[in-house]
DNA sequence: TGATAGAATATTGTATACAAACTTTACGTC
DNA sequence: GACGTAAAGTTTGTATACAATATTCTATCA
């Protein structure tokens, strides 16, 4: 994929992100194509990837529409991405090295970082915790789980999720990194799927309790 | 997705799957849009969505070439779709109601009634196999479940497995059957679950005691 | 007033031409 | 002969024009 089609791309899930494409809109091509500045071919490659990751829905004449995530959605999936993560991390607990634990210890450093902070980071937290997930992931080595999981952790509600932690939940996020580390050093697959298990549905609860109305108002 | 587009599609699936286009072999779009009579932006289209499907993998260079499925990547395909599979017959099992369950019940009479036949009905057990399936995935209503999975149970892999079934093994298979619909009539989640975690993990040793000598002659 | 047909408009689908990137080949230099 | 480099060829990426289809609007009739 190019370059007009990857700026296609960022500039439209940009829109969604930040909810200046809200739930519903129709996402017509020739007016993406002027916004991005491109023709309309890459943004009809845009739109299918969009649409394969789930931020894009079609309706019956195939014309596209962001996507809206019901409260069913949004249990499904962390259902989903809990157990298909669950399994990448009792994989990867047999396969992880001493360079591979280490660039983990790092990732989780960088967590820790940017909740100390008087004001926590949360893009740091975001960064931090997305390179966490995927070197487990990647340690797993099974580039199925890999392609599949891809299409639902980097979802809105990830991030919608993180804009609601207080800080004593994002310290016990960490703090759960750290128990996986041990795990993985122990290389105890069982208690390493088990405390993954519990972190992805503590983030579901989290994300569960936040008051709808709050939830409106997490555009960038 | 329109005419062309789905033509060009069902074309070069079948050229993979048929064995016309071995595994490795480059697809280069321009030949493809001769071979199906369309001009080269539906065969783009197409080739898109059999990567999505991992028909397709493509080089650093975005050259599209047959996926190759090496014993590894047939064991985590079946290690993924056994959890997924569960999952969903898990979710189905409080879900059924008499309708569903009456199609089930016809799904696998067809099964039966193709593998009793003096020379077994390899087309008709998987036409009926795979309603089967469909059924459960559906009843258990999760779109990304269903998004899922679609790109995992139509692999050449499952062709090739029933391919190689003996009566008794297709026998088996619809014997498993029956006991997941006593489950579901039953609505015991653990139990149906418990069977269909069988029922996937059979079929993989199956799959594995074929001699590679044997699979490479599937070709339909 | 409401329903319906048909025209006008909007939107997506496909073909084609050209541009950019990658691969291979051929040639010159050491 | 080995290596690097540049040119030729191949393949994919993008823009644009036109075709097909879906939607909206409007006029007409019951």
């Amino acid at each position: 994929m190019s370059r007009a089609s990857n700026h296609a791309y960022a500039e439209i899930r940009s829109l969604i992100l930040s909810g200046d494409a809200p739930p519903g809109t129709q996402l017509k091509e020739e007016q993406l194509a002027d916004i991005c500045g491109v023709s309309r071919t890459p943004v009809r490659d845009a739109l299918r990837r969009l649409e394969t990751e789930l931020y894009v829905v079609r309706s019956e004449s195939q014309r596209a529409f962001v996507a809206d995530w019901s409260h069913e959605d949004v249990d499904e999936m962390f259902a989903l991405r809990g157990m298909l993560e669950a399994h990448a991390t009792e994989r990867a607990a047999t396969r992880f090295d001493r360079t591979g634990l280490d660039a983990l210890i790092a990732a989780n450093a960088m967590i820790e970082a940017a909740v100390l902070r008087e004001r926590p980071d949360i893009g740091a937290f975001l960064d931090g915790n997305r390179s966490f997930h995927r070197i487990i992931v990647e340690t797993a080595a099974s580039p199925r789980l890999t392609a599949t999981l891809a299409t639902l952790v980097e979802q809105p509600v990830v991030r919608r999720t993180a804009m609601h932690y207080g800080r004593e939940q994002l310290a016990q996020s960490a703090r759960e990194h750290r128990e996986l580390i041990q795990a993985f050093e122990a290389g105890d697959a069982s208690w390493a799927q088990a405390v993954m298990t519990a972190h992805i549905r503590r983030a579901f609860h989290a994300f569960s309790s936040v008051r709808p109305q709050d939830a409106d108002n997490d555009a960038k």
